[in-house]
DNA sequence: TGGTGTGAACAACTTCACAGCG
DNA sequence: CGCTGTGAAGTTGTTCACACCA
């Protein structure tokens, strides 16, 4: 790929482009516009191009894109040419909803472990057939189902302490659900999840305007 | 300053600080620094200092903030000095889990209603003690409970229809957690919840750092 | 002709550096 | 004296406008 520094924004908004191809692609449509995806995904048509031009030549002048091979292209960017392996940390009723929701899959991820730090639930038989570890054996599961992305679903107070045992155990990429920032090592990647915080976005807004 | 026009990143950090701060009344700290305070939320404290001025001045030359005085003046600032009632539409696994999850109501938001196009769903119990109503009731119930934002957690298929039926029933702020942009009048505002893009995200780092 | 690809203009956001004040 | 508040500088990201090409 290409050695310029991309923006962060841009590879956010080329998952987002992902998504509406995908559901294009579903409706049978071949070619697609700029201006028409951009419609679709709430962005300006020249940041599209933009986006795409960090990377190579992906359309036809006078044409358009071909929806399939734009969306093999994006996805093959973002590294998802590859099934990923997630471990998930905090069984409760997020953690437990999550490793049974269908988006992850559609999108080439996996659960491949489940952790908790509650004796009480490592009985317990998930959907998808796995069982939950003690949180103390993730080095050795880790090893074992070739995890290679941490999902913390635990309380905040928890998250920090799970974050260093994923470290520890040589996890490279962490999503966070916990509302905390964290802290880890240069090598290791973390992106956050919090709904509340786009809520008070929201509630913000709601609140200026009248 | 007061009237200025706000960063939307301003306000998503804003979120980030209450959080610390709500951790820092509880381990009974009473002052901080914005040095102190951005490392915590992983800032720079100049940009915590500019956060700020956009809407007064809370701090203490020479000393700092008091924890307490700043979280309420931030949660005053983000609307949060009042509760919020949500309705959330698509009581799958993931909607049936938000509407227990513990940080909503930690943060002044409150499931009144619950709604759904399953029929199998209508009589089933919710923890909170709630009922799965019909979308299609989405009006009349919004008006009975007071319901002023609406949570869509349906698939991605679905999320435009759902948010159309909000919007007509008078709804003026949406979360949407499908994976799909949705497209409302100017007077409804929309906020995203995608935790597969956040994984992408993810994933680039960690194909193109190797 | 019509839509992409892209340098250049513009706009937004972040960080610096220090004045100002408790 | 130390930490906040803030103009100015610096950096990053977005949009425009048009050259270019199937």
């Amino acid at each position: 790929m290409k050695f310029a520094k991309i923006p962060p924004a841009t590879i956010g908004r080329l998952s987002v482009y992902t998504r509406h191809l995908q559901e294009l692609t579903r409706q049978g449509v071949e070619i697609i516009s700029s201006e028409k995806l951009a419609s679709l995904c709430s962005v300006n048509p020249a940041q599209i191009r933009k986006d795409l031009a960090y990377f190579g030549e992906f359309g036809v002048r006078g044409v358009g894109y071909y929806v399939k091979d734009l969306l093999f292209e994006i996805r093959k960017i973002l590294g998802l040419n590859k099934e990923w392996n997630l471990g998930i940390v905090g069984m409760g009723n997020l953690g437990t909803a999550l490793i049974g929701h269908e988006n992850f899959l559609k999108q080439g991820y996996r659960f491949v472990a489940a952790f908790d730090n509650d004796p009480t639930k490592f009985a317990r038989a998930l959907p998808n057939g796995l069982k939950v570890f003690d949180i103390k054996e993730v080095k050795r599961i880790k090893d074992e189902v070739g995890m290679e992305i941490g999902v913390i679903t635990t309380p905040a107070s928890r998250a920090q302490e799970v974050a260093n045992r994923l470290v520890e155990a040589g996890i490279r990429g962490i999503l966070n659900f916990a509302p905390v920032r964290i802290h880890v090592p240069a090598n290791c990647e973390v992106e956050y999840v919090d709904f509340t915080i786009r809520l008070d976005s929201l509630t913000y807004r709601l609140s200026v305007e009248d």
